[in-house]
RNA sequence: GCGCUUGUAGCUCAGCUGGAUAGAGCAUCGGCCUUCUAAGCCGAGGGUCACAGGUUCGACUCCUGUCAAGCGCACCA
């Protein structure tokens, strides 16, 4: 048995307890026999209330019409006698506290000895495919620090699936078609043309990052004259910029135009692809040294190509949900949980982003995902009920989709906020927050808070190299073992680990039985992390347990004379390594042997 | 105006889906290195859980209302 979670049976023991004791109260006439109370057993806070406790009594006391403390009493006299169960005891208000036996508890180093890597991970989404699509940055430029914390949360949610048995695919949704890429080609052109020593106005609305610059650096260099035109040709009637008494949008829009034109498709294309194919590959780089990897860059243009988003739109008109209005086709998503109607087709003939969506979320029910699990930014939460209802038009479980909101971070310096957009290319980007706190800390920070909550990250202190950071206590703990074991050597000693795990009952300090506790929960963590697709829960687990080692190492010396005493200890160390180990590796955060 | 999210220590955040005395980290103050790394440990102070009602044995947690902050309400993506 691979899998084995002592956690798990004992809770499944307590309950057998419990229900025989319930029966009991039923046969006595005390309960009704109508009445089947749902057990909980859960862990106690505090380790004066035991290991396991539960609310029975509490529960019960209504229908039974007693007092809770006096109806616990009765269930604890009623409840089979166990090896495994050192103590029963009544606290509070009616709470049924469990003490688990030492020599129960003990199992539980020798389990992590066995299983090692595997020591956490269950089956329990076993058969289930899950598709997770996160990031989906616009390739429009490099990624930014906000971007991160969604690449950092969306790999944790799909590596903490994956380790409780998912079937996982990880995948990035490129927008390579539509209006910000022709904008992203026209800005890439202009600054080609002035690297061709043409004098250009630059739009405001165009991407004005010193990237674009090393791009058209790049295709000049290569490339020599073959785009360039004339100034006066490109500026031509071209309607005034916004600077000038214009509107931007329609200045942009014009040159996109005009650059087609002057090009023509063919070479426009060029362009267009070659911009692409840089930051692409860019952003592909950054993400892989930030540790996160996909099964899948799906690209929105091949929906255009393949008919996709034609097939998905006669769908929805099969099923009647589309209809003509002002020269537009709309889809009547209100009838679905939409607060109002979409447009699907614009009157110019061109399919709204939406519709590629739709493409593209059938798409993903066509390849037979059980979860579709989309994390966004929250900036669009408001998107999430038209795509439900595309979802619901397209004949599928919408319950199959999931869409999980990140905030954004708000960077500081200091006290000062520090203004964010694209378009001005006024931003801090990931790989320099990588460069400047390292990949492991950044990493750290971004999944430590609950991805609903807005985040406050600031630079000045996140650069310092103060190492206020937690990320260097936990992997601190971790060095420390080693360091241990370093020493072990030094000194000439052996370890021998049967020795060990013959006397783990010599570990009978508070702290060791608090340690070996920690330990034992790591497995129902890393589950409820992942059900519930919050990985600052192992975070905050990883902080708990190097914290109990610290707390260990200061008050004990591991490397004493006595060697049954020594090897037990070290056998807990080495646990504890695993385990730290485990769930940093999870998070793909480095785990240091020395510091 | 409508919708979504958030409001917990001076600051940044947890709080196991309704349980026991609301917890960490940073900051402040006081202790601990001839002993396995002091990037560590121990201790102290600090709270009307935004506010007001309600539901029940029991509420930071659920419901209603109010206030405050962020975001969204396109034939943009």
């Amino acid at each position: 048995m691979l899998f084995f979670h002592p956690f798990k049976i004992m809770k499944q023991k307590l309950e057998t307890l419990l229900q025989h004791a319930i029966t009991c109260l039923k046969s006595e006439a005390i309960l009704d026999q109508e009445i089947a109370p749902q057990i909980i057993i859960e862990r106690t806070k505090d380790s004066r209330h035991g290991d396991f406790a539960t609310n029975l009594a509490l529960s019960l006391a209504k229908p039974v019409k007693t007092n809770p403390r006096q109806l616990a009493e009765k269930i604890i006299s009623l409840l089979p006698s166990d090896p495994a169960i050192a103590k029963v005891e009544i606290a509070g208000p009616g709470f049924i506290n469990f003490f688990i036996s030492p020599d129960s508890q003990f199992q539980i180093i020798e389990q992590i000895h066995t299983a090692g890597r595997n020591y956490g991970s269950s089956k329990i989404g076993a058969g289930e495919k899950v598709q997770v699509e996160f990031v989906s940055a616009n390739p429009t430029g490099p990624l930014h620090v906000g971007h991160g914390r969604g690449a950092a949360y969306g790999s944790a949610v799909a590596d903490l699936l994956q380790a409780v048995g998912f079937d996982v695919s990880k995948e990035y949704y490129v927008n390579d078609a539509g209006r910000q890429m022709d904008i992203l080609a026209v800005s890439i052109w202009l600054r080609y043309l002035e690297e061709c020593g043409e004098v250009v106005t630059f739009p405001c609305n165009g991407y004005r990052g010193e990237y674009i610059r090393d791009i058209a650096f790049n295709i000049h260099n290569n490339t020599g004259n073959e785009y360039r035109h004339p100034a006066e040709l490109v500026i031509e009637d071209i309607p005034a910029d916004e600077p000038h008494g214009g509107d931007k949008e329609l200045h942009i829009d014009a040159l996109i135009v005009r650059a087609k034109t002057l090009l023509g498709d063919s070479l426009y294309r060029d362009l267009f692809q070659a911009g692409l194919n840089v930051i692409l590959d860019d952003i592909k780089d950054d993400l892989e040294e930030f540790g996160v990897t996909y099964q899948e860059w799906f690209s929105e243009r091949s929906l255009m190509e393949d008919h996709s988003i034609k097939d998905a739109l006669q769908r929805l008109d099969d099923g009647g949900y589309l209809y003509k209005k002002e020269g537009a086709t709309w889809f009547a998503s209100s009838r679905l949980g939409d607060e109002k109607d979409r447009v699907v087709v614009r009157d110019n003939g061109q399919s709204t982003y939406f519709a590629s969506d739709i493409a593209y979320h059938m798409n993903k029910l066509d390849r037979g995902f059980d979860q579709i699990i989309n994390i966004w930014g929250a900036d669009h939460h408001g998107y999430i009920p038209r795509v439900r209802a595309a979802m619901l038009a397209l004949g599928a479980d919408e319950s199959k989709l999931k869409v999980l909101l990140v905030q954004f971070a708000i960077l500081y310096r200091g006290t000062e906020k520090v203004p964010m957009s694209t378009r001005s290319g006024e931003f801090v980007t990931l790989r320099q927050l990588r460069s400047e706190v390292g990949t492991d800390a950044a990493r750290f920070f971004y999944v430590m808070r609950k991805s609903e909550q807005h985040m406050d990250f600031d630079l000045k202190l996140a650069t310092s190299k103060t190492n206020e950071n937690p990320v260097f206590y936990v992997q601190y703990a971790h060095a420390r073992v080693c360091s241990v074991l370093r020493q072990l050597d030094e000194k000439g000693l052996n370890r021998n680990l049967n020795l060990g795990m013959k006397n783990l009952n010599k570990l009978n300090e508070s702290h060791e039985l608090a340690l070996i506790t920690i330990l034992s929960k790591y497995p129902e963590v890393l589950e409820k992390a992942a059900l519930q697709y919050e990985p600052h829960l192992l975070i905050n687990y990883l902080r708990e347990l190097a914290t109990s080692f610290h707390t260990y190492y200061n008050a004990h010396q591991f490397l004493v004379e006595n060697e049954a005493l020594r090897n037990a200890r070290l056998n807990l160390i080495c646990a504890t390594k695993q385990v730290l180990s485990n769930g940093l590796s999870l998070l793909n955060i480095n785990t240091p042997e020395s510091m």
